[in-house]
Parts: structure tokens; sequence; C-alpha cells
RNA sequence: GGUCUGGUAGCUCAGCUGGAUAGAGCAACGCCCUUCUAAGGCGAAGGUCAAGAGUUCGAAUCUCUUCCGGAUCACCA
């Protein structure tokens, strides 16, 4: 099975030394200790060695000195495990060099298995869920859901390579006040003008209207303070919100002009959101739409105020009264009777659990929304659904410029396809400059040139924590050089590259075929480093982070570079250590696909 | 004001359940292409881990206090 597999190359190494460092203590102080008390960490890069123990906990045991107790089990390490080839103790710190051998008969293992790091999905597997994106249908997509985007995407194939059944789902806000506001401002201003008319995309001259509305609403509260009217009045009894509501409330009510407006509308902007997916190269399994889900929630809000979970007030309003969870009083009805967020939101998670036999309900949502989240985990336990308390919501931080919060009032929004589009056409410049693309073809160059860019902008947002808000700077742009997708993928390309050749000179490398070679202590790390992989996905999945792939495998390739600089491979004299080396640096080509792929990002076979 | 969250190099970020002299990249400086792709490698420089106290063999990491940021508490989504 592939979890065994994985497991007899990265976790029999820690856990063989840890049984037997348990089995020294015992025999030298009698002390008895858990398996997961032992603290075996890597060996720091100054010091000689790739495992390292801390002896602090068993000096006081040992009666001696942290260097002496260290000596000791260090000893008797070696001599009941011939993986431990060499040892040294500093300070409270021993330190186990593990035997080239051992480190060469793990490459050809993971050499040999095409799905390493990887769990297999089986029948038997639990079925997570997870939602991402959840645009809403009034304006285009831009640096924010990009960050969502590509965090959904990324965190869905982590958990299957985790060996989860994943469900990636995505709620399309297409009914609500905000859709309203830019159906009546097009309705108003726009002299009919369409997509086709304009050349805009769809979900881009939706937004404009939308924009159009603020503008003149603005002007209308302006024009009520003028005439006396507190802002928070003009806020309400500005002509032009009022339409709005009552577009609104004529969409719940289906009538027919206004909802072949807004099937008009929303069909240019959902021709403008796949385009934008599928450049960003994410997609979904299943896609629920608020105007679908939202009478659900309607009747379970009743049904909740019929259990008296709920509450109605004088005004017709529906309230959950959550003080005694620490919280406020939350709407969940307006008074004149239609539905808001929190409402669709109750409908949506009842649909998909009927929908599908979920374990796991997983909501990539910023974590602006936290309290929204929070409460709608208490609504539905308070509804009697057994699984509201288990919803996860995860959330991630905000993308900020460096003058603070993006605000499209104010024009500082990052376009989602601007931003893309320019990614892109920097790879083609660098390109073009660095002459790396001469012998393409424009086919060639125009998939290259993508991958590149489009890599540059997911690494850059997937290699930051992300529960932590980030900075982006426009201006700066995204580097190519450093810590970045390209970086990474311009070292895949240049060890297919190495491939290459060596299979043009018809050399073996399908596996290592003398692992009693002598290697250096670079390569043997290269390989310690691979080793890793398995436990980084699994981490990742547990966390939730695409970071951390991203890290680790940055310090591979940074690791990889140098073993490329400083050794030479196809020209090396010994067959042995050529093989070992074309080996080691397929292997490492191949976690870097893998990997990048875990972010949704493509590696060149050349750039 | 309540709740949540963050503060690490000039800038952008790592630093796992407490472990050795806190690490990268960018920017700036100096090197390395007659050698498998220089989108690369090497070197030097850069720090009061916001401040203070506590917990202990050991604290960027855990606790408390203070300072400074951000989010949220809507008949918005």
């Amino acid at each position: 099975m592939q979890l065994d597999h994985n497991k007899t190359i990265i976790m029999n190494l820690e856990t063989t030394i840890g049984t037997v460092v348990s089995k020294a203590v015992e025999t030298l102080y009698g002390l008895n200790i858990e398996l997961n008390q032992i603290q075996l960490q890597k060996t720091k890069r100054e010091f000689e060695g790739n495992l390292t123990v801390v002896i602090f906990p068993f000096v006081k045991a040992a009666r001696k000195s942290p260097e002496q107790t260290g000596q000791e089990i260090g000893a008797f390490l070696q001599q009941h495990n011939p993986v431990i080839s060499a040892f040294n103790v500093i300070k409270g710190f021993l330190n186990l060099s593990i035997s080239k051998h051992y480190w060469l008969e793990t490459l050809n293992e993971i050499h040999a298995n095409t799905d390493f790091g990887k769990t297999r999905v089986t029948d038997d597997s639990e079925l997570m869920m997870i939602e991402y994106s959840s645009p809403n249908t009034n304006k285009p997509l831009h640096l924010g859901h990009i960050r969502n985007n590509l965090l959904g995407f990324s965190i869905s194939e982590i958990q299957k390579a985790n060996g989860w059944k994943v469900v990636k789902t995505n709620i399309v806000n297409d009914r609500g006040i905000h859709i309203c506001k830019s159906m009546l401002a097009w309705k108003l201003f726009g002299n009919s003008e369409t997509p086709e008319s304009t050349g805009m995309k769809g979900d881009h001259l939706v937004g404009k209207y939308y924009v159009t509305f603020d503008k003149y609403f603005k002007a209308e509260i302006a024009a009520l303070m003028a005439e006396g009217s507190s802002e928070e009045e003009a806020k309400k009894k500005a002509p032009l919100i009022l339409q709005a509501q009552a577009m609104l409330l004529a969409w719940e009510n289906n009538d027919p002009e206004v909802r072949q407006l807004w099937e008009m509308m929303n069909g240019w902007v959902y021709a403008g959101f796949e385009k934008t997916y599928k450049e960003l190269g994410v997609d979904f399994d299943k896609i629920y739409y608020e105007s679908e889900t939202y009478l659900e929630g309607k009747s379970e809000v009743e049904r909740g105020e019929a259990n008296k979970a709920f509450y109605r007030r004088e005004d017709g309003s529906v309230w959950a009264d959550l003080t005694g969870d620490g919280l406020d009083e939350k709407l969940l009805l307006r008074s004149d009777g239609t539905s808001v967020y929190m409402t669709q939101d109750i409908g949506t998670a009842k649909l998909r659990y009927n929908d599908y036999p979920i374990n796991k309900m997983v909501y990539v949502v910023g974590n602006e929304q936290n309290y929204h989240f929070q409460v709608l985990s208490i609504l539905l336990d308070k509804l009697g659904f057994e699984w509201g308390k288990s919803l996860v919501h995860f959330s991630y931080g905000m993308v900020e410029l460096p003058e603070g919060k993006m605000k499209s009032r104010e024009g500082t929004v990052v376009d989602a396809d601007d931003l893309m589009e320019e990614m892109i056409e920097t790879a083609r410049e660098t390109s073009q400059d660095l002459g790396k693309l001469d012998n393409c073809t424009p086919q060639e160059i125009e998939t290259i040139v993508r991958m590149v860019g489009l890599g540059s902008l997911k690494y850059f947002i997937l290699k930051v924590d992300p529960r932590k808000n980030m900075t982006f700077n426009p201006k700066e742009s995204i580097d190519f050089n450093g810590n970045t997708g390209p970086f990474i993928q311009y070292t895949h390309a240049r060890i297919k590259s190495v491939l290459r050749k060596a299979t043009e000179q018809g050399i073996d490398y399908s596996k290592l075929a003398n692992t009693k070679i002598t290697i250096s202590e670079k390569e043997s790390y290269l390989v310690q480093l691979l080793t890793e992989f398995p436990a980084v996905i699994r981490l990742a999945g547990e966390e939730f982070s695409p970071a951390l792939i991203a890290n680790y495998i940055y310090d591979l390739v940074k690791e990889y570079n140098q073993f490329y600089h400083d050794f030479t491979i196809l020209k090396e004299e010994d067959f042995d250590i050529k093989q070992f080396r074309l080996v080691l640096s397929e292997s490492a080509a191949s976690i870097i696909k893998t990997g990048m792929a875990l972010l949704g990002i493509d590696v060149p076979e050349r750039m």
C-alpha cells in the first residue's frame, strides 16, 4: 500500500532510532520514556551529522554531564544500530551520522516510487468538501480573490495527496443587493451597453456599473446632507438605494423584467469569471448558486423560528439571540422578508450535506469573516445539525498594498486579469532579454512564458503563511530571482536538460545499481532532504499550509543548485557516481514537479 | 469599548509542538561563464526578535503587563 511504502522510507529512520534511544536510556539509566518524548531533530548545518538527539531530558536520570551522557548514549546507539556510522557530542546534543549506504538504498526507493510523498485515495477515504472562491457577481476578481483561489485550489490538491477525497465547491453569490446596484445603474445609465458592443470582459462591464451606482449614490447623499439630513439618514433615503432595495424585493418576488435583466448581466459575469478561472488554473467539482440555496435558508430560518431557536420582531425581521454564546443578536431575515448573507449560508450548508457524505467541510474565506463563521456554526447547531459545530473556517489573511487595504472606491484594487497579464508579459520580456527561448517555436514560447509568469505570481502568494496578512507592492512587481517560482522552475528545467543529454548518450539511470559507493556530504544531505517530502505533505495538510510545501521546495532547490554548481554530472568518469548523480537529479526534479503541482504551479522542461 | 489577530535585517518573508552562534530572498557592495542552461553559484555586510517582567538547564517561541498596527461587532456581502 502506498501509505505504508512512504512510511517505510521516512518514518523508518526516525522511529527506529527513537526506539534504540529509548532502549539506551532504559539500559543505561533505568529510565522509561515514551517514544514521543525523545527529541529527535535534523542536525544543524554547521555540525557534522544527520540527526540529533537532544540529551538534556536524560541528564537528570544519568547523573552525569550532558557531554558524558551523550557519549554513552551515542556509543550504545552505534553498537545497536548499524545505520549509524558515527556520532559526536557537542554540549547537550548528540549528533548522529547515518551511513551513506542507507541514503543510497533510500534514494533507490524514492526514485522507484512515482507517487512518492502522496497517500493514495481509496474508496474508504473520507470526503472533504472545500469551498473557495465564492465571488459576488457584481464586479471582477481582484488580488484578494487570487489569494483565495490559489489557497483553495492548493489546499485541495494537498488534501488529495494526503488521501482525502476532495470535492472542490464554489458558492456564487449571484443575488442580493450588490448585484441589484449594478443592474440598476446599468438600467439607468448604461445605454444598453453589452460586452459585445464595448469589447469589455463581462465581469468588468458589470463592475463598471457597480462603480457608477456608487458615484451617483454618493452624489445623492451629498445633496441630501446639503439639505440638512444627517449622513445616516441620507444613506437610508437616497432614491437610488431605495430603488435598489425595491429591485431586490422585485427579484425575490420573481418579477420577470428584473429576473431577465439579472440573468443577462450574470451571464456576462460568468463568461468573464470562467476566463479568469481558466487562466488561473483553478476549477470546481460542484458549483452552488446563492439564488438556488437562499430559499432553503429561508425555510430553515422559519423552521428555527417555529422551534423557538430564533424569534421575530414586531417589524417582521427575524433574529437569533446569541448573547448566551457571548455574541450579539444576529439578523437572519430583513423586515421586508428578503434574506441576508447568513440566510443563504445556512441553506447552502444544508444542501451540501444532503448532496454529499461530507466528513469535513472547509470554508476558505478571509479572516475578515471570522465572526460570520463563528455565528454560522452556532446557528446550524441551534437548528439541530449535528455537524454544525464541526465546520472548519480556513481563515486566511488579507492582501494589502504598501498604503494599506485595497479600496475599490479609490481605484487601488489590483485587478486579477490585469495582474496575470502583466506577469506573463514580464516573463516574455525577461525570456527575450536573456535569449532563453530563441530556439523554441512561438507556441512553445507562449506556453513557457505563461507558466513562468503565472508561476511567479502563484509562488509569490503561496509561499507566505496563509494565516498572515501579506503585502503586495504593485510598483516593484514580482521578482524572478531568488526565492521565487521562476527560480524553482528554472532549476527543474536545468535538471531536465541534463537528463535529456544523459538519455541521448544512452546512459542508464533507471536505478542506482551500486549502492556501495562513496558520496559527499552534500550529496547525502540532498538525499536526506528528499526523504522529508512525505512529512512535509502531511504537515501541510494538517496545517492547511501550502507555504510549507513552498518553503520545502525552495530549500531543496537551493541545495540542488549548489550541488549542480559544485559537481559535474555527465562528465563524471566513475560510472557509478555518474549514475548516482543522475538518479539523484531525476528524483529531485520529480519532487520539485510534484510539489509545485500541489501549489497549482506547472514547471517547464526547458526555459 | 468588547472579541480576535499581528509586530523578526532598509524591504518582503522563514523560523514545527521551547533547544546549539535567529535564517532566506530583494536592494546595495565584491567575485565566478573556453566546463551539464549565469532566471545560477560564492563572499562580505545587514538584528535590542516592539518594550518590560515571569516560568526553567534553556525563550523569537509559553504566561502576564505596556506600546503600536490590523480585522470584526450592520435590515453590507
